[in-house]
RNA sequence: GGUUCCGUAGCUCAGUUGGAUAGAGCAGCAGCCUUCUAAGCUGCGGGUCGAGCGUUCGAGUCGCUCCGGAAUCACCA
């Protein structure tokens, strides 16, 4: 039996108590709107605030009257508030600490802690995340998509929602050939295998090797006499690909089988990459293969005039009438471009899942790619078109600007997971706790607080904003950091460890009537808000909103277990409650960190 | 040039539908381990929220105009 509180909440009766008080007071209705009810600033006494002004309307009484009258009324006609005082316009409400108990020990024992984050109609969500490119490896911007990515499938999950990981590869095109056309001309037969490089390093490797001997050509020719566009045009390299690409759609054989090839070492890399960022997906799709249903999309919306031909007989798309501009669809020579494909890709999703919402996790350097797409759609007459949701994250820039490819100043993400890991080593051993583990129990901390770092780091930034990585000063252990939350939670595992060993358990039902000090119900307070959060992270599509309270908590936390003793406290009650408030804490915090992708360690 | 986004402490970032005296961390300085993990805790200094005008009882938040930065506007992806 739930009491009235765990299915409503504090806010939504304390606003019908606002209502009867303004009712009685002032013989008026208010409207639900005007009652500015947030929570109690930290530096004043209280624990909800609310903003009189709105309520002068009534009383034509000053502010600080009408705070006076309604907290009075209040306290009077409603046990739960305790006290009340106004400041200025603003009347902060005191709920009794016996409620705050009241309320910690019924949902302390549930299963966990996410109750009312459960959406009431659960949806089909598709996220596309990753969407690399086959020529080069992985870089930290993909870390930050593939992060986002998984964690907006955890956090929508665990909301209650069918969500289903896709991935898009770029497996085409001309990118690719230039990675082939290298390894053709200067790669001796080198594979994965005889080099022991990682298979998209090493094709990365040709990639790079091509735009060298492409530079030096076109600086040659210029040399020659001949004009710079000219001579991107015609240099033998170019000119080599392009013929290349022809072959691939012609489906020369040589060269598909290449492509195969290469490809294949390029998978095998990423796969390894995945498997250490912990991401993975439920569904792949290919470009190479839904380029050509784009193409037949287009074909019919041609025929239904949707599209229109040029006199080049390349098909266009007229957006005017939506404030864009017209965006070609195929080539004259009949071949795809990029935005063919999305159509074909969005298509092929909806006939083979239906979904409520398709989440295109893309940077915002294709803001106006989406905007087309979406365009398209619906003027192409598809009604799902509204369910597309361009989730635009913002870009990684180091301290000097952009990372530009062809500068090498990219930030390799093997490398960095590999840095991540060696720093979460150096630091542990110097700390050296770990002294009586083994060393394959010490690999896997010193993986999880490396990574764990690292993820913090990226998704505690607000998704939508760019961000800056400074590689010089790396990432830190230190303060508002996944090791930190980490660090809490293996000091709270250590106490429990310790409670086993001297006996001094949790035990259930031993939550009523308990003296709580300021700290913990701080906790409690903050332990309430948890489901809250998870639900606007979900609606926000933010997993930054997820990461800042799990900093937030065990912030508080580390305030509480270092002001106060858990074990050591001789009341029985007391110390009960310390060791409900520390399992709790640190369910969320093992949760909420889960929805991050980040795992915990036991101790560190 | 058109469109979109962003300017908060030296640096990296928070800041709910407009609410009180704008918050953390890092870096700097000063303290706290015979007691459950010091990757922690406490304190100090640090700001014209890019600038100005407007709406409002009230603006970091909303509107307009500037200044500065980014992205995009390809028969590239």
């Amino acid at each position: 039996m739930e009491p009235e509180f765990l299915k409503r909440k504090m806010e939504i009766i304390l606003r019908e108590k606002i209502r009867d008080a303004v009712k009685a007071l002032y013989n008026s209705h208010v409207a639900d709107e005007l009652i500015q009810l947030q929570e109690t600033r930290k530096d004043f006494k209280g624990d909800f605030t609310l903003v009189v002004f709105p309520l002068l309307r009534f009383s034509k009484n000053t502010p600080e009257q009408t705070g006076e009258t309604i907290g009075n009324y209040l306290v009077g006609n409603y046990n739960v508030i305790a006290g009340y005082n106004v400041i200025k316009g603003f009347l902060n409400l005191e709920i009794a600490d016996s409620w705050w108990l009241e309320y910690f020990g019924k949902t302390a024992i549930l299963k966990n802690q996410l109750g009312n984050c459960k959406v009431a109609s659960p949806q089909t969500i598709l996220v596309e995340y990753s969407s690399p490119n086959t020529n080069k490896p992985l870089h930290l911007g993909h870390i930050r998509n593939n992060l986002l990515g998984f964690s907006l499938y955890r956090i929508l999950s665990i909301c209650g929602h069918n969500v289903i990981k896709t991935n898009i590869v770029n497996d085409r095109g001309i990118h690719i050939c230039k990675s082939m056309l290298a390894w053709q001309k200067f790669g001796n037969g080198e594979t994965p295998e005889t080099t022991g490089i990682k298979g998209d390093h090493l094709v990365g490797k040709y990639y790079v090797l091509f735009e060298k001997e492409y530079k030096t050509q076109i600086e040659d020719l210029v040399r020659c006499g001949i004009d710079e566009n000219e001579a991107r045009n015609s240099a033998p390299m170019m000119k080599e690909a392009r013929e290349m690409l022809l072959k691939w759609e012609a489906g020369d054989t040589e060269v598909v089988e290449l492509w195969k090839r290469m490809n294949s070492w390029v998978y095998a890399g990423f796969d390894e990459t995945y498997k250490k960022l912990g991401v993975d997906f439920d569904k792949i799709y290919y470009e190479s293969q839904t380029y050509k249903h784009g193409k037949k999309i287009v074909q019919e919306a041609l025929e239904k005039n949707v599209l229109y031909s040029n006199e080049d007989s390349s098909i266009w798309a007229d957006l005017t009438a939506d404030g864009l501009d017209q965006k070609l669809l195929l080539r004259s020579d009949g071949t795809a471009v990029y935005m063919t494909q999305d159509l074909g890709t969005a298509v092929d999703r909806y006939n083979e899942y239906r979904f409520h919402k398709n989440i295109y996790v893309v940077g915002n350097e294709q803001n106006y790619h989406f905007h087309v797409l979406k365009a398209l759609l619906k003027k192409m007459g598809y009604p799902w078109h509204d369910g597309l949701y361009h989730f635009s994250y913002g870009m990684v820039e180091l301290p000097e600007g952009k990372m530009k490819s062809r500068e090498g100043s990219v930030v390799d993400a093997d490398d960095l997971i590999v840095e991540m890991i060696e720093t979460a080593r150096e630091v542990s051993l110097e700390l050296g706790k770990l002294s009586d583990f083994t060393p394959e129990e010490k690999e896997e901390i010193f993986r999880k607080i490396g990574l764990g770092a690292l993820k913090y780091f990226i998704l505690k930034v607000d998704p939508k904003k760019n961000m800056t990585f400074n590689p010089v000063e790396s990432i830190d252990f230190n303060g508002n950091t996944g090791p930190f939350i980490q660090y809490t939670y293996a000091r709270i595992k250590s106490v429990f460890r310790k409670a086993e060993e001297t006996g001094l358990n949790e035990k259930p039902g031993l939550l009523a009537d308990v003296k709580a000090g300021e700290k913990e119900i701080v906790l409690i307070k903050l332990i309430r808000k948890f489901p809250e959060r998870v639900s606007e992270a979900a609606e926000g599509y933010s997993p930054a909103l997820v990461a800042n309270y799990c900093y937030e908590l065990a912030r508080e936390y580390n305030q509480f277990y270092h002001d106060y003793s858990i074990l050591g406290e001789n009341d029985e009650s007391v110390r009960n409650l310390r060791l409900a408030l520390s399992r709790v804490t640190g369910e969320i915090l093992n949760t909420g960190m889960w929805m991050l992708g980040i795992e915990m360690p036991e101790r560190m």
